[in-house]
Order: C-alpha cells, then sequence, then structure tokens
RNA sequence: GGGCGGAUAGUUCAGCGGUAGAACGCUUGCUUUACACGCAAGAAGUCAGAGGUUCAAAUCCUCUUUCGCCCA
C-alpha cells in the first residue's frame, strides 16, 4: 500500500466519490413504516444564487445532521430545491435582455416569462452542482422548484383556502414602493438606514391672518403638495385656541384644516405635523380618522404628478430642491437644520423606498400569528438557540399585514379574474373564461404574481404533493429539522410555521436551528467593500471540501452570531483532515495482511491502552451520539478533533508500535485487529463532518459494507468503560511526560536512549511502571527503566510523579543550583495548591454540601499532593539545601 | 426609544456552578521508518469593573462601562 500518498490530495478524491455515493443511490429515500423518519427540507437556493460561504455553513449543518441520522439508521430524507426568487431573477433576465436591447415591454409578458425559463434552464442549475461539490447528499431525485406545475397547484389552492378563511383581502393601503423594482414590497422587505438629511421649518399661513401661520417640520418638504391637513395634539396649550382653523397650503393655495390627533408627537419639531395622507403610513391614519382627502402626487417612477406644471415630472429628489428654492423666495422656510433620520431602502436593489398608496393584496397575519406564537410557546416547535424564540414572539406580537402582491411578470400569477363588464371578482384555481355573474366573456386575471415568500411558506409540505394526501405527506410530514440563517427568521421560518398550522393544521417542523452569518477572521462581515469575501469554491480548490466542512462545524457555537472564516481556521481543518489520512495510512500499512474477519476477537488480551483506549472512545462515541441528536454541532466536532489527534494519534498509536513491530505475532496479530477496529470506528464518527477523506480510507481498509456513508454509527458499549485503568494509563504518560520534561530541561536530546531508575511509595505505581515498561521505553526513549531500592546518588537527575521518584541517568555533573531552583518552584505550587484544597476540606458546610465525588476529587488529589510534597522536600534536602 | 447578544492567553474563540481550555502566534529542541499540513518540551490569563446569591461563581442575579446586531 506504499501507493498511498503522503499527503491527501482532495481534489483527486472528492468528485469519484460524490460520482460513488450518486451512482448507487445512497442519498434516495422512499417512505419505509418500519423506520423512523428523519427529514430535512433544504432551505432553497434562489436560482440566480451562486454558492456563497452562508450557504456552505447552512448546508454543511444540515448535511452533518443527515449523515448522522442515515448512520443511525433512520429513514433519511434531505428534500432539496430551488426558489425561483421572483424580484431577483426578473433584474437578472431584464438586464441581460436590455444588454441585448431587448426591452421587456416591448416583449410582452409571455414572451419575457418564456425568455426567464430559458435563463433557468441555462443557469439555474450552477448552485446545485456546486452544492454537489459541498458533499451535499440530498436526494436530487427528488429536487423540487417553486414553479413547478405541482407547485402551482399548491400555492393556488393555499390562495384560495386563505380567502375563503377572510385570511385575503385587496385594499387601497399605504406600500412601500421600490420605483426600481417598479413593485410593492412587503413591510420588512424594507431596510432602514440613519441618514444625514435636513429638517425643515415651513410656515403654513391662516387664511383668516396671512401674516400669521402654524410652523410645521419635515424631513421631505416636496411632499406639501400632497397635504390636506396639518395636525397638533389635543392637549398642545401652543395651539390649542387654532384648532379648526383653516391654513392655506403655501406654493399650491389649497385650504386645508387644522385638526387635533392624540397621535401627535409634542416633542417632534414644532408639534404641528402636516399631514400627507397618500404618502406616509401614520399620515394615512390619521387622515383615515379625520375624512381627509387623499392626494397622491409621487407616481410609481417615483416622479411628482398631480401638482402644479413646474413640478411635474420631477424626482422627489429635484423636487425637493425647487420646493425649498420657491418656499424660501415666498418666505414660508424659517428655518433649516441638520438632522439624522431614519430613510427606508429596498433590500434588493437599496433604492429609496416611497410610501404610496395603492390597491394591493394583503393577509390578514393576527390570527395565523397566534396560533404561531402558540406552537413554539407550548414546545411544539423548537427554535435553537432558544434566544431567538423571544425575537420570533416579539414579532409575531406586533405583526402587521402582509402585503403579497407584487408587480412582477416572473413568479405565481394570482389566481383572481376579473369581469371587465360588471366588475365582478372571482378567485378560482382553473382559469374563468365567463363571468358567473352577469356572462359576459371579457374576463382578465390580476396581472400581479404573489410574493415570493407566499410560496415558499408552503415549502416543506408543498415539496411533497399537498394538498393532495400523498404517501410522502403522510410519512415524512411534518419533518423532523429546518436549519437557515437568522436573517430569515421572519422571512420565511415564521411565515412557514403559520402557513403549516393554518393549510395542514400540524407544525411543519420539530426543531429550527438558526446559524448566525459566516464573518471573516475579526468577525466582521463580508463585504465587497472590506475586500474579505472569501468564496467558497475557492476554498474547495485550496483545502478541500471536507477541511471546509470541517472548519464550518468547528467553528459553529450556539452562542455567538456566527463563524469567523480564515485562512488560519481553515489551514487547522486542513491539517486535521491530513492527520487523519496519516493516520490512516500507518495503521492501514500495518494491517497489511491482516483479516480481522478470520480474526477471533473473542479472547483477545487487552493491554492497559487498551483498556484505557476503549473505554476513551466509548465514552466519546456516548457524547457524539448524544451532541450530535441535540444538535450541538460545534461541540460534537471539537471533541473529536481532541480526541482523534491527542489521544488516538499522539498516544494509542505510539504505545501500538511496541506490538506492530515485536516479535511476538499473537501480540502483532491482536494489535492490528484492535487497530483496525479503532479507526473503524473513528471513521463513522469523523464522516457526517469529513465525509470524502473517510470514504475513501474506507475503502482501502478491510470492510464488509458497501460504503462508509450507509453504514451503522458505532454502538457504545457501557461495558468497555474503565475508570480504573483510565487513571493507571494516565499515571504512565506522566510518567513519559516527566522524563521528556527532564530531557528538554537538560539538553538531553529527545531520542538519545537514557537509562532511568526509580523508587516508589506506592506497590501500585512500581507494578504498572514494570508492566508498561516496554512503552515507556519507546515513548520516552529510554536504553532501560528499573525499580531500584536505593536512590541512586550521583550523576542522575530526579523528578516526582505521584508517590514514584524518576532518576534519569546522565554522564555528567549536575547543576545543583538549577536543581534546587526546580524543586522549589515545584514545592512552592504544590504548596499553593494543598493549602486550597485543604482549606476547603475543612469547611464543614463544604463537606455537609458538596456532592461526594467532588470532595472525594479533592482528597484523592490532596493525597497526590501530599506524597509528591514529601518526596520532593526529601530531594531538596538530599540536594544539601 | 424598545429588544437581543458579546467582553476569557498577543490574536480568534470554546467552556457557562466544582483544580482556567483550544487553535494560531511566540520560545526551545527534533529527518523518532503515519504525518514538517509533523513530533517533543515550554512561556503566556485579577475570565471588563462593582456588588449580591452559594459550601463553591468566567459560569447564576443586579448595576456600571464598552462593543455589536435587530426592531421602531
Amino acid at each position: 500500500m506504499s501507493e498511498i500518498k503522503k499527503v491527501y490530495e482532495p481534489q483527486e478524491t472528492e468528485d469519484r466519490i460524490y460520482k460513488f455515493w450518486e451512482e448507487n443511490n445512497f442519498f434516495h429515500s422512499s417512505p419505509n413504516p418500519n423506520k423512523e423518519p428523519f427529514v430535512i427540507v433544504m432551505p432553497p437556493p434562489n436560482i440566480t444564487g451562486r454558492l456563497h460561504t452562508g450557504h456552505a455553513l447552512d448546508f454543511t449543518i444540515q448535511d452533518v445532521f443527515v449523515r448522522f441520522n442515515r448512520m443511525m439508521g433512520k429513514e433519511t430524507l434531505w428534500l432539496p430545491g430551488i426558489d425561483h426568487a421572483g424580484i431577483a431573477t426578473q433584474a437578472v433576465v431584464e438586464r441581460e435582455l436590455l444588454a441585448k436591447g431587448i426591452n421587456k415591454n416591448d416583449l410582452g409578458r409571455d414572451k419575457f416569462v418564456k425568455e426567464v425559463w430559458k435563463w433557468k434552464e441555462k443557469y439555474g442549475n450552477t448552485i446545485l452542482e456546486q452544492l454537489k461539490k459541498l458533499g451535499v447528499s440530498a436526494d436530487w431525485s427528488r429536487l423540487r422548484f417553486t414553479l413547478d406545475e405541482a407547485y402551482k397547484e399548491s400555492v393556488k389552492e393555499a390562495f384560495i383556502k386563505y380567502y375563503n378563511r377572510g385570511l385575503l383581502y385587496k385594499g387601497k393601503r399605504i406600500i412601500n414602493w421600490c420605483p426600481h423594482c417598479h413593485t410593492a414590497i412587503s413591510d420588512i422587505e424594507v431596510e432602514y438606514e440613519v441618514t444625514k438629511s435636513k429638517l425643515y421649518y415651513i410656515r403654513y399661513p391662516f387664511k383668516d391672518n396671512p401674516d400669521k401661520g402654524i410652523v410645521v417640520a419635515t424631513t421631505r418638504p416636496e411632499t406639501m403638495l400632497g397635504d390636506t391637513a396639518v395636525a397638533v395634539h389635543p392637549d398642545d396649550k401652543r395651539y390649542k385656541e387654532v384648532i379648526g382653523k383653516t391654513l392655506i397650503l403655501p406654493l399650491v393655495g389649497r385650504e386645508i384644516p387644522i385638526i387635533a390627533d392624540e397621535a401627535i408627537d409634542i416633542e417632534f419639531g414644532t408639534g404641528a405635523l402636516k399631514v400627507t395622507p397618500a404618502h406616509s403610513v401614520d399620515d394615512f391614519e390619521i387622515a383615515k380618522r379625520h375624512n381627509l382627502p387623499f392626494i397622491s402626487v409621487i407616481d410609481t417612477q417615483g416622479r411628482m404628478f398631480n401638482v402644479a406644471e413646474k413640478y411635474a415630472g420631477l424626482t422627489t429628489m429635484q423636487c425637493r430642491e425647487a420646493i425649498v428654492k420657491d418656499l424660501k423666495e415666498k418666505g414660508y422656510l424659517v428655518k433649516e437644520e441638520d438632522y439624522e433620520n431614519s430613510v427606508g431602502h429596498c433590500q434588493r436593489c437599496h433604492t429609496v423606498v416611497e410610501p404610496l398608496l395603492s390597491e394591493q393584496w394583503f393577509m390578514r397575519m393576527k390570527p395565523l400569528a397566534d396560533k404561531a406564537i402558540k406552537a413554539v410557546e407550548n414546545g411544539d416547535i423548537d427554535i435553537k438557540p432558544a434566544k431567538w424564540k423571544k425575537v420570533y414572539y416579539n414579532w409575531l406580537n406586533n405583526i402587521k399585514d402582509w402585503c403579497i402582491s407584487r408587480q412582477l411578470w416572473w413568479g405565481h400569477q394570482i389566481p383572481v379574474y376579473y369581469c371587465k363588464d360588471c366588475g365582478e371578482m372571482i378567485v378560482s384555481k382553473e382559469p374563468v373564461k365567463k363571468c358567473p355573474h352577469c356572462g359576459s366573456t371579457n374576463i382578465v386575471q390580476d396581472e400581479d404574481v404573489l410574493d415570493t415568500w407566499f410560496s415558499s411558506a408552503l415549502w416543506p409540505f408543498a415539496t411533497m404533493g399537498w394538498p393532495k394526501e400523498t404517501e410522502e405527506l403522510k410519512y415524512y410530514y411534518p419533518t423532523t429539522l429546518l436549519v437557515t440563517g437568522y436573517d430569515i427568521l421572519f422571512f420565511w421560518v415564521a411565515r412557514m410555521i403559520m402557513a403549516g398550522l393554518e393549510l395542514t393544521g400540524e407544525i411543519p417542523f420539530k426543531t429550527v436551528i438558526l446559524h448566525g452569518l459566516v464573518r471573516d477572521e475579526k468577525g466582521r462581515k463580508m463585504s465587497k467593500s472590506l475586500k474579505n469575501i472569501i468564496d467558497p469554491v475557492d476554498v474547495i480548490k485550496q483545502y478541500g471540501t471536507d477541511a471546509l466542512r470541517f472548519t464550518m462545524a468547528y467553528l459553529d457555537t450556539s452562542g455567538a452570531e456566527g463563524v469567523n472564516l480564515s485562512n488560519s481556521t481553515l489551514t487547522v481543518s486542513r491539517n486535521f483532515v491530513n492527520k487523519v489520512w496519516n493516520v490512516s495510512r500507518f495503521v492501514i500499512m500495518n494491517i497489511e495482511g491482516f483479516n480481522p474477519f478470520n480474526f477471533d476477537s473473542s479472547n483477545i488480551h487487552l493491554e492497559l491502552e487498551d483498556k484505557w483506549f476503549q473505554s476513551r472512545l466509548n465514552k466519546v462515541i456516548k457524547d457524539e451520539t448524544k451532541l450530535l441528536s441535540e444538535y450541538n454541532l460545534g461541540e460534537a466536532a471539537r471533541e473529536l478533533y481532541d480526541f482523534v489527534w491527542k489521544e488516538f494519534c499522539d498516544w494509542y498509536i505510539e504505545f501500538s508500535k511496541v506490538r506492530l513491530y515485536g516479535d511476538d505475532q499473537q501480540k502483532k496479530q491482536e494489535m492490528q485487529f484492535l487497530l483496525w477496529d479503532a479507526l473503524n470506528k473513528i471513521l463513522r464518527m469523523l464522516h457526517p463532518f469529513i465525509p470524502f477523506v473517510t470514504e475513501e480510507i474506507f475503502s482501502n481498509i478491510p470492510h464488509k459494507e458497501k460504503a462508509l456513508i450507509i453504514s451503522d454509527f458505532p454502538k457504545y458499549e457501557g461495558k468497555k468503560i474503565n475508570e480504573q485503568e483510565e487513571k493507571k494509563a494516565e499515571f504512565i504518560f506522566s510518567i513519559v511526560r516527566n522524563i521528556r520534561n527532564l530531557k528538554t530541561t537538560f539538553d538531553i536530546p529527545l531520542t538519545r536512549p537514557v537509562k532511568v531508575s526509580f523508587t516508589s511509595t506506592s506497590d501500585t505505581e512500581r507494578s504498572i511502571i514494570i508492566e508498561e515498561k516496554d512503552k515507556i521505553m519507546r515513548t520516552a526513549f529510554l536504553s532501560n527503566i528499573e525499580s531500584t531500592d536505593k536512590a541512586p546518588t550521583k550523576t542522575t537527575i530526579k523528578s516526582v510523579v505521584s508517590g514514584t521518584t524518576l532518576y534519569l541517568d546522565i554522564a555528567g555533573e549536575i547543576d545543583v543550583e538549577k536543581e534546587k531552583k526546580r524543586f522549589n518552584k515545584k514545592i512552592e505550587s504544590l504548596r499553593l495548591e494543598r493549602e486550597k484544597i485543604t482549606a476547603r476540606l475543612q469547611n464543614e458546610s463544604y463537606l455537609k454540601k458538596a456532592p461526594s465525588e467532588v470532595i472525594k476529587k479533592d482528597r484523592d488529589r490532596l493525597k497526590e499532593i501530599e506524597s509528591e510534597y514529601t518526596l520532593t522536600l526529601q530531594h531538596l534536602k538530599d540536594l544539601g539545601e
């Protein structure tokens, strides 16, 4: 097997292994009533998407749990899919067509949509191919798309069900309008940013006394063209007398009333608010209460209309300048001052959002939200980390109706039809040809499409065929786990819960894991301007997929807001993968020709390190099973890393060399079996994290299963736990470490063989050392280690471990002062520790209240300290004080 | 303004009631026939500050300082 390379080369392995898994259908699942299902529906990436580090984190987490549960014998389905991503996709195709000189509007709706489908066929699978590079073991045969024919049916069904239950309505409301995307967007698609602006104080004169008036303060003077009132607080003493009076709107000349409303903030500006009902949510509410007229002055392009000619057609910003200039000239502008306020931007294109009065479809959220809150409160759904529950409650408790219609062509067209003759509105799953009211055939479908999130809210069940009662829906639904970023808790998670409860009557998933964002090594968000973006495709090329995955898992913590990815952390993982590769290479080389399946392992003679290792191994198996079952990914990865490197490689493998390279053939074979068995179990535990390298190694060691991916996760064997043997082994490790330390301290090269003799106050310690002589000699590089009754006086340096004193035989003279210093240092630290423990053990309430195992631990440690202390003190005296 | 979270070794972070941990970096020494993507030894911390609860506090509670994020 010498052809196995010294350094693991992922790029030669990964594609081949992935193909092997895929061709053998290992990812496939079908309903199996004899098994417990484990189900994840994949958060569908956008068809316009390219793999970024956020995906790498999200899909790594999912894949680890999927692989773990598959190996735990669950019927594991990971259902993959992609999202049509309305605005994003339409924008991409629009731009592409425009580059070719084609305008979307010239093309017309049908042809444009066909172009988008063409684009989708060409580029829509890019991200799916990238996911395969990540090792994603999803059931690709069940790939879904949010615009599949069946999915369209589900969306229509949902719309009609909601409508019939009174949860949908069409109405004229102030909505957030993106002048760039040219569509309405929902409240949560608006991102607020603190912006430096100006606060303008404008005097609105009284009709009956034009020299006097009321001063209003506004950041948006251009909207005054649509003002229909000025409002003050009824308790505001300054304005008590003028309520009910009429003002003349400057520059416009319109008569507007002064009204009183409780909603006015007395502290803001002058306490008098100009009311623009068609361009502000708050003003809209005030206007409704006071029956004010609604005058729209900004159109869907973000330009002024329905205003005096000199302003018509200007953008809002141009108009603002013009208005301010005119107000100044006419003496209405009292003052302007610098001001900071929050300005809403479109989440997708970052254009400033314009609040407009517009007729849209809305969904009533309150009744749905109440149920969704309960589902988490009563524990039906668990959200991890738990802190997100509070955020979830907070949002749902203050929820507002959801604007679901979008002025786009790409998406689910709203299943509502209008009779152009009698105005009848028909909500229907099937296309309507004839008006049921007047019989006219002059029927048009609602032109708008639904918010993409409306359709993705149905994802956990629509992908399984809902509303049809499919076998899949019955077996796999509700799903087990959902893994996604906290940034779409409101957009997606909460809405899935609401949709699931309302439409299927069941929770869509039992557990939600919300992970953070991937950040750079300093914890900063990755952004183009900081030039700190890491491309996972590059990472895979440079470090290998397993290294990327392990990094994501290793750095995942429940408390933090994300994962800090850097070359340094990736290198650590790459080195770990290589360590696994090399220790496996060692085992493979040393079990060549050995067949564990023909070997009778029932009467195997276990030595101390075997018992220690198996005890540790089984503890780790137990921990891993628990941690992964509880979705504690980071802790699971960290424990495996430490165990494999520090215990398996550094100690067990080193000790195994005594038997492997020894003359005793029986012992050698036993060691071969034990190593094969250990590696086998370790590979299984590692596989969910680093699937490629482990599968590759697995194929190179004797095995019965067809592949590691479908093998069983190791089973915990409680009878292998042995605390005493662990302690004994730890004692040997201490002896070895002590001798190595002595060598380093006295400038003796580690590998130079020296002779060690020892005395011990403990018979147990003495016999352990004698028994484990060969291993100590090999790992501490000794020519001999033997028990003695009398301490040698010359040419030796001493060290104390527990009740044992080691004498290292060196040729030259001993530096007595150096020795004294060393012993004094040791005595000092022992004394400090002894004082601490003694104080505790003298405290009565400690003895009364602390658990017995804690007290026992203290007593054991104290005994050890006493012994080391006495011996060290004696040695110090021997040096002549 | 409301809410959530962080402050632990030089750096990035684990730990979240029972003796302060890892990685990187640093110091010293190593071709020990698995691995220099390695091995061995080591230095390095009033666990932000102040109170409190407890036999026992990085860990729980309160306040302060400070840095993030979300919502309005």
